[in-house]
DNA sequence: TGCGATACCTAGCACTGTTATGTATAATGG
DNA sequence: CCATTATACATAACAGTGCTAGGTATCGCA
């Protein structure tokens, strides 16, 4: 499926943080993980995802390093540090933010299904003071 | 909350084609219906949401009338066309596709729930090898 | 009279994905 | 042995778009 080029601005970043956030990785293995998580609808290109990568690296939200494939191939890993992890968090709140709002506008569907807590539970494992 | 451009220039079109899907709208109300919808997360600026309307208009995927309020007042409002209605269709599959591949990732990062119980919870406070 | 809310509009800036192109090596198939 | 595909990284020019800052105007209220 084509995504339009706004939303593929909007959900790189907190896609390429969070593939690190599980592990250290590389542009090509990235490119291939982001299809794999999609289930093949989202189909990145390598010119649109080196320059974001890139970027994150000047923001100081991940750190490259050189390393070697087992066959010899040069790959430039990347790890999140924590300034990513931080924005990783702040990105999530923003886009559960909008999408909460905009499945309320499409979704009459939707019923809250909010269930009142026990007034005593049945298991009180950690009472305030402790 | 800020929202940051780049979300907001991916969810603005779904978002303006929802809030017209429900009835016709114009400029300033549409600004207090985000608000409302958010629950006060999402604040526009005019001088974002005029340009979209504006674009969208141009694109065919709403039509515009002027109209008079109660008091006088003029006021541009804005109906969505078929055209619209099949763009924000297609808008909302996309945001689906993005949004579960992202939730699919969020999901990995936090420890499976299963409905199987420990053996022997409360023996297990500490891994093997300590 | 002054102020905030209502109601619309636009120009220039900065950022970012797309497209196209370049470089290089390893594995595969004929 | 060679051609093709996959692997692996990089950048320049282009186009689209929200943001900032500014402008115009009416209405209700104190």
């Amino acid at each position: 499926m084509e995504i339009s080029k706004d939303l593929t601005a909007a959900s790189s970043t907190p896609i390429v943080l969070s593939i690190l956030n599980d592990g250290d990785s590389y542009g090509y293995a990235i490119l291939k993980r982001v299809r794999e998580l999609s289930g093949g609808e989202i189909e990145w290109t390598d010119g649109m995802l080196y320059p974001v990568l890139h970027r994150l690296e000047r923001l100081g939200h991940i750190k490259a390093r050189w390393g070697e494939s087992e066959t010899g191939r040069q790959r430039k890993y990347y790890r999140i540090t924590a300034s990513g992890r931080a924005h990783l968090d702040e990105e999530r709140r923003q886009w559960k933010v909008v999408n909460t709002t905009m499945r309320g506008i499409w979704g009459s569907i939707q019923v809250a299904f909010t269930r009142t807590p026990p007034a005593r539970p049945l298991l009180l494992l950690a009472p305030q003071g402790i």
